[in-house]
DNA sequence: CTGAAAGCGCTTACAG
DNA sequence: CTGAAAGCGCTTACAG
């Protein structure tokens, strides 16, 4: 394949000295001596010699990659959490490795498999499903600890155990939200949300539920709507809740794309917020934030996550013995008008 | 490091074959004999090998790696991009390696450097910066053309020559929307744009100056403002178009962050467009869309980009042959009030 | 169809 | 401070 990779072998004999030598000036340049040294150096220079990732890693029996697996690569929330964790990892010491899912148990576990391949020094982890079924959780369990490396879970919280996390405090966050509306005199409160069988969506459902209870209001099984956390579904899912009878004087929406799918199906009916109903998103909407629409939401900083998430992974690369460690990150409310 | 990784030569063993054998299975299964074949496959998956890609790759002279380096990750223009190349690449068939480089030269270097080391086996690449000096422009192919893999330059043009690449056409667009505004009767048409030492900045200027004096209008200096790119910078220089005593009637915004650094900033002055001054802006910004924001805007398709880009890659990897290849992608202008 | 052996390009005890 | 040698975990001609 290659024509002619200059390997160290190359380099020795051009340098008069031996592989290791080249190896130390690579490695550990202090150990050699000076002269040598940098006439080594001048060769590796020259030659433009750049080592092998594969053979050192073999070598060495470490990898120098990182796994970086997510659902949905091109959701805001995730791109930024992204791109805090490259800038973290300072000058490319590591190797990120990015793997989309798309929210695709079968995705997941392939990409845990290749990444398993390539014995990845560590992974940061959002599951793309909840593993559910004892089968399965056993199963991804075992594939995780095989792995051998330190694992962080991402925003997630799957209840597998054993593996340090970070997450923000939804619950919280969800009930202040529904309390807030509450406090303002609303008593038909909805939220739209994902179907149960993901772990987020039924801490936010429980944050809202218990807000609800807490005040004596009796959470109402139509006003309770779930979808995907996708837009689509959470437009059409907006557009039947817009339409009862008795409908809802406000509306908690559970993610970034379900706000949108929201706003989009009151704009159709040529609502507006607050005037029409009220709105409490989940997430921040830059661009919406840009353009002066104050719309109420609860804040989550997915850079903040993305910079913690790589900080758990360094203390645990650092020394694996430490007990397990779970960050819960708040979430803090904004208000304009409810 | 690892505790007990098993190795080929742990299944070779308790299956009673050698590791050629093994390797086979895991690689060439049908001319192993159906007995044996069973047997290691059986062993394979009760130990749950999983073959190293280090030594797999070391040993085929031939990484399994793509390089992926753009400056803005978190920029959704990239993301969308990230997103189709994950998509194509179906099943990790390759495993990819994410770069983010902020625009900085020193970063992109860094990035490419490392990726030379990982061998890997394609490269998609948007430079950071355009390489403007002779002595930058040569140590740069040096390092492209050492990498001795196939290279997809996307997004920017910057002139190196030599490799396959994929690129909106940005003069079209920028002159069909200048032409767009003239045809309106606007005469003062305003460009935020970036620096000029960015190729996609002199892309622009010149489909909007061209237009401008093929409608024998002469381009005036003060109207034709330069940013980065980023919102805060295009927010600012928005202020002070906007502040000009004979002020532009129409202002062409090059990216979706000055985009919205313009709404921004007029939105400060109690101004909306279109009623007080017109825009059309490169990039649909997804957010204000739903929002029934009809903007104008110059569509480019990132998706389509990923999309290509890897099949452009593909195309190379299977033949390092073929003709130079560079696919030029529309443009489509959307018009709601000029 | 299968195995022994060489080799991929490094690192790292070990000995000097 | 330096080198010879073994080894990392695979693949692949080669021979049978």
């Amino acid at each position: 394949m290659r024509v002619a990779d200059v390997t160290i072998q190359d380099i020795a004999r051009e340098a008069g000295v031996s592989k290791a030598t080249v190896s130390r000036v690579l490695n550990n340049p202090y150990i050699v001596e000076i002269e040598t040294r940098t006439r080594v150096e001048k060769i590796i220079k020259k030659r433009n010699y750049t080592p092998s990732a594969s053979a050192r890693n073999l070598s060495k029996r470490m990898s120098d990659t990182i796994g970086f697996v997510v659902p949905e690569i091109d959701n805001p929330f995730f791109c930024d959490i992204l791109r805090a964790v490259s800038s973290a990892i300072d000058d490319f010491h590591f190797t990120l490795i990015c793997c989309n899912t798309d929210d695709d148990m079968e995705k997941d576990l392939k990409a845990l498999v290749m990444l398993k391949e390539h014995r990845v020094r560590g992974l940061l982890y959002t599951p793309a499903v909840d593993y559910r079924t004892e089968e399965e959780r056993v199963h991804l369990v075992k594939i995780l600890k095989e792995m051998e490396t330190p694992v962080v879970i991402m925003d997630r919280h799957i209840n597998i155990g054993d593996f340090d996390g970070i997450y923000f405090n939804d619950y919280q966050g969800m009930y202040n939200a529904t309390k807030a509306l509450i406090q303002q005199g609303h008593t038909k409160i909805a939220i739209i949300n994902a179907t149960l069988d993901r772990v987020l969506a039924r801490t936010r459902r429980d944050g809202y539920i218990d807000a609800l209870r807490d005040s004596g209001i009796e959470p109402e099984e139509r006003y309770n709507v779930e979808g995907d956390y996708r837009m689509l579904k959470a437009y059409e899912l907006s557009k039947k809740l817009l339409a009862l009878k008795d409908r809802p004087t406000a509306v908690i929406t559970c993610n970034n794309n379900t706000t949108l799918g929201f706003f989009k199906a009151l704009r159709e009916r040529n609502e507006q917020v607050p005037r029409d109903i009220v709105n409490i998103g989940l997430d921040m909407i830059k661009e919406l934030d840009v353009m002066g629409y104050r719309m109420n939401f609860i804040e989550r900083d997915p850079k903040l996550m993305g910079q913690k998430a790589y900080e758990l992974l360094s203390r645990r690369m650092k020394d694996n013995k430490k007990p397990i460690k779970e960050v819960i990150l708040d979430t803090k409310l904004h208000l304009y008008d409810i």
